[in-house]
DNA sequence: TTATATACTGAACATGTTGTTCGATAAAAT
DNA sequence: ATTTTATCGAACAACATGTTCAGTATATAA
């Protein structure tokens, strides 16, 4: 595979053209259900010229994946919880992409490598939580899972659900859940 | 499809053993990578008799599906949050099955319908418990899917680091997480 | 602008999977 | 023993995948 002169106008136009007949085929239909040959026909490109650039389905979608989230999951000043505020907003700059490789007629590889990029960061941002004056009510790992699939529940039923609250009430919520539970004594 | 007299012994060996198959490929493999032919070599059942039983492999995964969580989802009376320590009992008792079915390489479509189930369920607790004297920090439809979210990673997590805590301390720690967050302050 | 390199096309191909059909056979139920 | 019906197994069409190759179009660089 890969002709890969990342610089030549033909290589990007055509690389752009298949990702983009992706994400609109995948808010047409089930990501499983959707064939290469379908993907050709909306993107106006060859079959040889798609495995030229790309083993297969999956590694199309994977490509426009961002390598880091760390970018996006930050340790803000008064906070515990590590803030997806940037997360959300990057969601919702690129609501289509993130809708086709999360929701729920996802794709499970997108999903499966957000889990993966998620988890790491959510980890190293817990593991340096507890050299700062607060312990984890339980082992590092549980709290990581707890964590991790809460988060992609809840991305998922954003993004699901057209983006209901703003990032920054989706932020709010999520350190609300994740530092002090989903429970509140009425007074 | 469906010849469907449940009460023939042929017609109860062959679905048993082919489901039996596609757990212990699902093993084996990812699931999606197994293919009907492999089932049928591994069950020792003719191609039209499969298509007689089921649509396809996923229905035969979902047909071992219990109907009902509820069962395994109960709240207790000195807890808020709803105990999952019979759901982790159900899980191990049925490991190898629940392992192909929500385990990181298993069926998609399980896990699916193991959300809405579960899904169902935790929605339904929560609300009565909200009549209860209790409230909760955020709209119910976002504890929801927080909890759903992290109630499947947990489980998830469980089974495919071979279940290194007994249901009851998972239930301890899905309670403890879910009612008091996942930090706690040093004294 | 011309020359060269190379990305794209499109059709053909082998391979593998799916789901269906049907007559023959085996094994239940009565 | 007879009838009913589940299973077999082979053949089939439809479709998807990934590869190959000669011909064509189009960047890039001189």
């Amino acid at each position: 595979m890969s002709s890969a002169n990342k610089n030549d106008r033909r290589v990007k136009r055509t690389r752009s053209a298949l990702c983009q007949a992706l994400i609109k085929l995948s808010l047409e239909k089930r990501y499983d259900s959707i064939t290469v040959q379908e993907i050709l026909e909306e993107a106006n490109v060859g079959r040889s010229t798609f495995y030229a650039h790309y083993l297969n389905k999956d590694q199309l979608l994977l490509s426009g994946m961002p390598e880091k989230i760390s970018e996006y999951i930050t340790i803000e000043k008064d906070t515990i919880i590590p803030s997806v505020k940037g997360l959300f907003e990057h969601m919702q700059m690129a609501y289509p992409f993130f809708k086709a490789l999360m929701g729920t007629d996802g794709a499970k590889v997108g999903l499966s490598r957000g889990r993966e990029l998620i988890h790491e960061q959510l980890l190293e941002k817990l593991e340096s939580m507890e050299n700062n004056s607060f312990a984890l009510s339980v082992p590092v790992q549980v709290a990581a899972e707890f964590l991790v699939g809460a988060l992609l529940s809840l991305m998922r039923w954003w993004l699901d659900n057209r983006m209901p609250y703003t990032p920054a009430e989706m932020n709010e919520m999520f350190q609300k859940l994740a530092k002090q539970g989903i429970v509140v004594k009425i007074p």
